[in-house]
DNA sequence: GTGACTTTGTGCATTCGTTCACAAGGAAGG
DNA sequence: CCTTCCTTGTGAACGAATGCACAAAGTCAC
């Protein structure tokens, strides 16, 4: 029933609707993509879901359900196609086409964004660096002019900005979030340590660096916490 | 029956052993500790669990069911003391003490993250700052000496450093990984687009930021193409 | 061709996480 | 002291994600 529509819009075109993709899948798809690109660059033409799977760090039960989402590409008794495998991905995330993103708040962090070379790779392309500080508008960075954060409507629609990084101080972060969705722009990456509200229809991701370090401070602690428990115990039944 | 237990563990000391919190509470949490701490810096001194969701963006019935996993702080009928919650929260995610951190790799992200100021205020603090490379050892970033990343292990030794924040290229990241671990740290906050191999008992977590465009992009596309649907179909019935 | 061998794809069971809905507990006012 | 009101804390239902185990489907050697 729905395999007939299925295969007649994959015949027609593009635009191969996928059914659900689980959340969790979609946060791996990345990872496989970019272990996949690794053997490609190695010259390697197949691997099995049991090395591409160690080389992620997850298990081959769940590589294979995860693709299974994306179709059946692989052979069995052999494993993936690598070039097949890593285009079927490429299309799954949207990937085949380059997705245009601005970086707004050209602090330490926003210097760093600019000048990370691992978008360029990887479907992404910086296409705008915004501040509103006078001081700051006007400098290159990473071989981009820093422009005025008020003309953000007039790029973001000039240019074809689909997604938006917020490196903005924390106070700030709400206001910026706000001109940014009324520039039509429906995706934000936030690394401001706040989280912001934003109007329905409009994704917001948040990356947390203290957030992070806690949660492995946590588990640290949970660890020196479980050895002592030997030596605590014992001092209890003491009085 | 716990109760009772849980409350000599409380009066006798500070260790108070929790039941194991779920991964995903332990990833809430700092959250909502973030958001306490702006409504101590606003003076309010109480709030319920549906004021404090909505703040970090979350339902209520998930807030009040991850705070229930620290134990009971919450008064019916009022809402939950900040303060004392707060303290809870640190309490539990181990933020009573500092953990001193190494940042290891100072290119554009390692500065970056050198002189990121929302650490001191959140139990994090940078004790070390390494790279190889002779021309960064000995330069001054953010108030701290870059030393050479072959001193690790007395400088982790040294001074207590828990955890390594690694921001190097990703061909040598695996490289220093290794050193890392050696040098007896057994938390890695991963920023390289690579995973690692470390032996068991070391924890990795991974930040990559062409990951989490690209979630984005495949949400953003997903939408584009449900929108295109209603078109698309129409297309299909026309030759 | 045919049989042995390898690895995929997936139904099923299980574990983990979220949501619902309400009883229990406490405050506040008369 | 008693009643009313409000919000927490939590069992129970649901849903998502993971792990298991094996049939299905292919390769390759002969």
């Amino acid at each position: 029933m729905v395999g007939r529509e299925w295969k007649a819009v994959w015949v027609v075109g593009n635009a191969t609707e996928r059914r659900d993709i689980p959340d969790a899948t979609v946060s791996r798809l990345p990872e496989y993509l970019r272990a996949l690109t690794t053997l490609i660059e190695q010259g390697v033409a197949s691997v099995s879901s049991e090395e591409l799977a160690s080389m992620v760090g997850v298990s081959s039960a769940k590589l294979r359900k995860d693709l299974s989402y994306l179709g059946s590409y692989g052979v069995r008794g052999v494993g993936y196609d690598v070039d097949h495998l890593s285009y079927q991905i490429s299309l799954a995330l949207g990937l085949t086409r380059t997705w245009a993103i601005a970086i707004v708040g050209m602090g330490n962090l926003g210097r760093a964004l600019a000048a990370y070379n691992g978008f360029a790779s990887r479907g992404v392309e910086v296409m705008a660096l915004l501040d509103h500080h006078p001081s700051v508008i006007g400098t290159q960075i990473a071989g981009l002019t820093v422009e005025p954060f008020a003309d953000l409507p007039r790029i973001a629609r000039e240019r074809g900005i689909a997604i938006a990084l917020l490196a903005t101080p924390a106070r700030s972060t709400q206001e910026v979030a706000d001109a940014v969705v009324a520039a039509g722009i429906t995706a934000i990456l936030n690394f401001a340590p706040i989280s912001i509200d934003v109007p329905g229809g409009v994704q917001v991701r948040n990356v947390d660096l203290a957030t992070e370090v806690q949660i492995l401070a946590f588990h640290q602690q949970q660890r020196a916490r479980g050895s002592a428990d030997a030596a605590g115990a014992l001092a209890e039944v003491l009085p």
